[in-house]
DNA sequence: TTTAGGCATCAGGAGTACGTTGT
DNA sequence: ACAACGTACTCCTGATGCCT
């Protein structure tokens, strides 16, 4: 039996479609096991025996074979052929087969074949298997092996060691942002899991070489940076083209491959952008390397020069940022090892490539990991439809009782709507009049016969407990520990999202009942154990969905607590204990002081991206001096920061305000300031996108405040609009926190003149 | 390539009332 | 006297990013 460990999954045509599996070996050597892959589509409806008549006289179409299955179709039996194919073009070949031969529907011809091929058979991305096998040759050094018979799924966990490449380059503009048309690359560097570090810089010719003949040398298993996908290596891949060459650094010296939502495929290598990591971090509002690196408490130190001073720094202070590009290459690597252990988890659970993982959007996660489970039920994956949008109801939010509150418990189900699903047994394929669980005021029920969605979710919430087992054996702060509660975090947000994947009308296993009878088996149950925390004589001061906070009482609180396990079958816990809590009139926006001494903020301007750091910083010291000083301290501290602001002592930098670039500059309806500013750069040669962030601030000036903003790094900062900032930024957040204490908005305005 | 709904907050823009100005 | 204009106000909506 050959073991080895899945690093990605390609399917070559030869003789037919061929999977190739890049791989690592049990002693370590780089191999690929071949198995050459039918892919499959099913059809049903019409006359089954007659299609299967219209493809054995169909011979000249890519067939290989076909036959008469058993599969179900939303738990319903239902009899199909099975196609297997000799093209890896599933889809044109299906709908040509299906209109030649009278079938009604086809299934499956949707999935591309190297997903079919890891669905199947049964192979995880990222983790260890056993197969029968032959050697049979090698290529470039590495050996080939033909597969045969069923790959077995070993116990073994741990990564092996992987060879790891991380770099960065930067390119010089004459102006604006770099353009692979007209633009060189100035520097690349790179750095090895071993520490060492190769520089290429000079002629752009021979520092691309250099770059591609260190990773031939090399022969990395994993090649990391940070904004590669979008950016990084199309550039060089341009450049390379245009120099007459080509960037081949795929293992058979392929160049980088445009994949899937643009993702960059290096051909049996893993292209791990860590950008597309730090987006979906939500801590990290910026994401900038620096941000990643600090955020994960790594000691890596930064010299950071601004995108746009990178030219001007060229000239003046090249070493300095040769320095820097090596600073961040090894800041790449530090960050690569705090979150690979997260990556190749993330990989293993769904079942998507480790490359891939990181750019596919939720919905997709979710649907690769539904899909491995539905082949493994001889269930067909339906193709996605064009269902209409219908919005139904989610949640209850209670309104809070404004004000600072002291001790304070806040009690939460455990993965509320998760487990609302499996003990109503709520699924596409159990939904039925005749069910047995009947939605509290919604037409559907539920039948008992097992679901497939409650399948999925239990191996989910057993992992997600696993982990957070695991995450609180180490220390608070230690990269173990983030990386444990990020894994954690991935499959509460997988679990959750397969709620709210019922719900949405692009999934394959669209279900709107399903998602919309869970958000009101979800009401009903926290409108219960709320009437039943009343009753128990605890006052209620706020809460959300799953949750309610109130005073603190651990005699009743146990008794609620032992009542919902009981009485209502779910679980509950006090998941934490505040030993001050400050509600505003607004929901979902609070902050306290806990049992452990932190200060915590929910849904607060401090913790949103989208305010300048000088009123996030104002309104968090007001909310300390709140929950720890007293009110004085609290306008003290905002009458500091308002007489800083005056006398030009804040620095430019806590006034930048970033926001997001949702779509594209034609789709806005209104006019402001990040999409005015976003045209302003464009024209001066920046590129901006969406999904970009934009930095701007506002100057002195008249007119509309889209008028007034400029670029951040155009600031002059004498010509700040000072009032702006006191107003707008600092004075209305803090005041509404300062409203609920009764110190009225007038004592703030009070300190604006002077 | 879009997991869901619920929510606060801000600024722009449309609509309106009203006062001022010029003829 | 009356139209044209500017300003201040209300109300609604688009936009963003958060919470669960
Ligand atoms: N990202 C999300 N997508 C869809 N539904 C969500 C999401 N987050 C939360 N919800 C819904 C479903 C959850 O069961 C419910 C309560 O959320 P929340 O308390 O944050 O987590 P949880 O109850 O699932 O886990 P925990 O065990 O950490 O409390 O709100």
């Amino acid at each position: 039996m050959l073991r080895f460990w899945v690093l990605d999954v390609a399917t070559e045509m030869e003789d037919g479609p061929v999977a190739w599996i890049w791989s690592i070996g049990e002693d370590g050597s780089r191999l690929i096991v071949k198995e050459p892959f039918r892919p499959v589509f099913y059809l049903t409806g019409g006359e089954l025996e007659r299609i299967c008549t219209c493809l054995e006289a169909s011979k000249e179409l890519s067939i290989s074979s076909f036959s008469l299955v058993e599969r179900r179709l939303s738990g319903r039996s239902l009899r199909a052929v099975m196609v297997s194919v000799l093209t890896d073009e599933l889809e044109g070949l299906a709908e040509k087969v299906r209109k030649r031969c009278g079938a009604e529907g086809v299934f499956e011809a949707d999935i591309r074949a190297s997903s079919q091929f890891l669905l199947r058979r049964g192979l995880r991305p990222s983790s260890w298997h056993a197969v029968e096998a032959s050697e049979s040759g090698a290529v470039k050094g590495y050996r080939v092996y033909r597969a045969s018979g069923d790959y077995q799924r070993l116990e073994r966990v741990e990564t092996p060691r992987l060879r790891v490449l991380a770099f960065d380059s930067f390119f010089l503009a004459g102006r604006g942002t770099p353009k692979p048309e007209f633009d060189p690359v100035m520097v690349i560097t790179a750095v090895t899991e071993r520490g060492e570090v190769r520089q290429f810089s000079g002629d752009e010719k021979d520092l691309l070489r250099g770059f591609i003949d260190l990773v031939e040398g090399y022969d990395p298993d994993v090649i990391v940076g940070f904004n590669t996908n979008r950016r990084i290596l199309p550039y060089l891949t341009e450049r390379c083209r245009r120099l007459g060459f080509s960037l081949s650094i795929g293992r058979l010296g392929a160049e980088p491959r445009t994949s899937v939502y643009g993702h960059q495929s290096l051909q049996g290598r893993l292209n791990i952008d860590l950008y597309d990591l730090a987006e979906e971090t939500p801590e990290i509002k910026l994401e900038t390397l620096e941000e990643y690196s600090s955020y994960l408490g790594l000691k890596v130190e930064y010299d950071t020069i601004d995108e746009y001073d990178l030219a001007e720094a060229w000239d003046k202070e090249r070493s300095r940022v040769l320095e820097y590009s090596t600073q961040r290459a090894r800041g790449i690597m530090e960050v690569y090892r705090a979150v690979s252990d997260y990556i190749f988890s993330l990989s293993e659970i769904t079942g998507l490539p480790a490359d891939h993982v990181l750019t596919a959007a939720t919905g997709f996660r979710v649907e690769n990991y539904l899909m491995g489970l539905a082949m493994e039920a001889g269930e067909l994956v339906p193709p996605r439809g064009e269902a209409t949008y219908m919005t139904y109801a989610g949640g209850v939010v209670m309104e809070p009782r404004a004000g600072l509150h002291e001790d304070v418990a806040v009690i939460d189900f455990k993965s509320m709507y998760p487990n609302i699903m499996m003990k109503y047994n709520i699924s596409f394929d159990t939904l039925s009049v005749e069910g047995v669980h009947r939605a509290p005021n919604l037409p559907h029920a539920f039948k008992e016969e097992a679901g497939f969605i409650p399948r999925a979710l239990k191996r989910l919430l057993e992992e997600r407990e696993r982990a957070r087992g695991l995450a609180e054996m180490h220390p608070e702060g230690s990269v173990e520990r983030r990386v444990l509660e990020a894994r954690q975090r991935a499959l509460k947000v997988i679990a959750n999202a397969t709620y709210g994947y019922m719900g949405w009308t692009g999934a394959r296993w669209y279900c709107r009942e399903a998602a919309e009878a869970t958000s009101a088996w979800g009401r009903e149950t926290i409108r219960s154990a709320m009437e039943r925390a009343k009753e128990l004589g605890l006052e209620i001061i706020y809460g959300d969905t799953d949750s309610l906070f109130v005073r603190d009482d651990p005699e009743k609180i146990r008794g609620l607590l032992g009542w919902i396990n009981e009485a209502l079958g779910l679980e509950a816990r006090v998941d934490r204990r505040y030993r001050k809590i400050l509600f505003t009139e607004a929901k979902k926006r609070y902050g306290g002081l806990t049992d452990d001494g932190k200060i915590e903020t929910v849904g607060l301007e401090i913790v949103r991206g989208d305010w300048s750091a000088i009123a996030k910083e104002a309104q968090l010291a007001a909310l300390e001096a709140i929950l720890k000083e007293g009110k004085e301290e609290a306008v003290r501290r905002i009458r500091e920061t308002i007489k800083a602001l005056r006398e030009g002592r804040v620095p430019i930098k806590k006034l930048i305000i970033w926001k997001k670039l949702t779509k594209g500059l034609e789709e806005y309806e209104v006019a402001s300031p990040h999409v005015k500013v976003a045209k302003r750069m464009i024209e001066a040669g920046w590129s901006v996108k969406p999904g970009d962030l934009v930095g701007f601030i506002i100057m002195k000036g008249k007119g509309r405040l889209y008028e007034k903003a400029i670029p951040y790094f155009e600031a002059d900062p004498s010509r700040v609009d000072v009032d702006y900032y006191i107003e707008k930024q600092v004075i209305p957040p803090v005041a509404r926190l300062l409203s609920a204490i009764g110190i009225p908005e007038r004592t703030l305005m009070g300190l604006i003149s002077n």
